[in-house]
RNA sequence: GCCCAGAUAGCUCAGUAGGUAGAGCAGUGGACUGAAAAUCCACGUGUCGCUGGUUCGAUUCCGGCUCUGGGCA
């Protein structure tokens, strides 16, 4: 018998639930974690006004890793961030810390705990030349072929979805086996961890007030970030530009779209990401759901982390 | 005061050669295996401004009124 899988946490959740200062709090009451994050965007280095990273007092509290590793124009992947996390907990876990994973990117989530189908790279002339013929032949004559070579990911894929259609091909075309096939194959594999999940589910209301005030605060040094980073030379079609807000800020910056209404289209991609997320970790199946915006959810989410690893042993 | 153009879904608008209407956005729900803060799917009853008239039938045509733009005084 191999070593038991080693013990991790984790608290996701929809933008502005509070997850990080649960985990500021979590630490401050003496539990010995150090925090990961799992959060897409906060991995960019130099994307903090628009992505709510933890400031510099927050991490002066407690370690926070896995932020700030790559460049703007660098790209970041769910397996990417698994690769980077996995040895980071080993080594948190062998100083008799507890891993928690704190962030909203549910894919990167289950990317770690689940794994992702040993795919192997997939060539990028292969994703260029797909892309080029999606624009000339069009999303059905693309979507026809992968319903050709992958019946059943066709099948559950509209047309329309060009990301999921193209990576579907991508995979097919360049290793010669279904991407469902893929899938399927990588089922049956066992926990890598063993994870205490966290989910903050807020009331809506509540959130979409914290959304929404958050954003006027966020909107001015978004705009003055973003400003920075077209000067420094950062494209706005960088993959770190997809956070929310910061097209539209470059946008604003040149001119381009309505200054005075930022605020609220910045508050309105955020709760509209919200409902996304909300979905999402609603399928996960969760050790502990917590409406903290109703009761102080501190005590609770302690006591169900020292009681799942008591009895986990 | 006069002239012109509007008034239709929460918002911006399309439309009906007269048979009670539909897009985008917003909203609600959902999907999700290396771009995931991404990408996509489903869901559309609203005194068609009010009021008379013509008509078997008016949101649609005609008159009056109200309101909103713009122009002329």
């Amino acid at each position: 018998m191999l070593a038991p899988p080693l013990r991790i946490a984790a608290i996701v959740g929809p933008t502005a639930a509070g997850k990080s200062a649960l985990a500021l709090r979590l630490h401050a009451a003496g539990l010995p974690v150090e925090l990961v994050n799992c959060d897409a965007l906060q991995v960019y280095r130099g994307l903090d006004a628009g992505t709510a990273k933890p400031d510099a007092t927050e991490r002066a509290q407690v370690p926070i890793h896995l932020l700030d590793l790559v460049e703007a124009h660098e790209a970041m992947t769910a397996g990417r961030w698994a690769d980077l996390a996995r040895p980071l907990l080993a080594d948190i876990a062998g100083r008799g810390h507890l891993p928690l994973l704190v962030g909203g990117t549910g894919l990167y989530v289950r990317a770690l705990l689940r794994g992702l189908a040993p795919i192997p790279p997939v060539d990028s002339q292969l994703r260029a030349d797909l892309e080029q013929r999606y624009r000339g032949a069009g999303a059905l004559a693309l979507h026809a072929e992968l319903a050709a070579l992958d019946p059943e990911y066709a099948a559950q894929t509209p047309a329309a979805n060009r990301q999921r259609v193209l990576r579907a091909l991508e995979v097919a075309l360049g290793t010669g086996k279904a991407f469902s096939q893929w899938h399927r194959e990588h089922q049956a594999q066992p926990p890598a961890y063993d994870c205490f999940l966290a989910v903050l589910q807020p009331q809506r209301a509540w959130l979409m007030e914290r959304i929404d005030r958050r954003a006027a605060a966020m909107a001015e040094p978004l705009l003055a970030e973003v400003a920075q980073l077209l000067a420094t030379g950062v494209d706005a079609t960088a993959p770190g530009m997809q956070a929310l807000g910061y097209r539209d800020a470059a946008l604003v910056a040149t001119g381009q779209a309505d200054a005075a209404g930022f605020a609220q289209r910045l508050a309105l991609a955020h709760r509209q990401y919200a409902k996304r997320q909300q979905t999402w970790f609603a399928a996960e199946s969760a050790d502990l759901r917590l409406d903290n915006a109703q009761e102080d959810p501190l005590a609770a989410l302690r006591q169900a982390v020292e009681l799942h690893f008591t009895t986990a042993l």
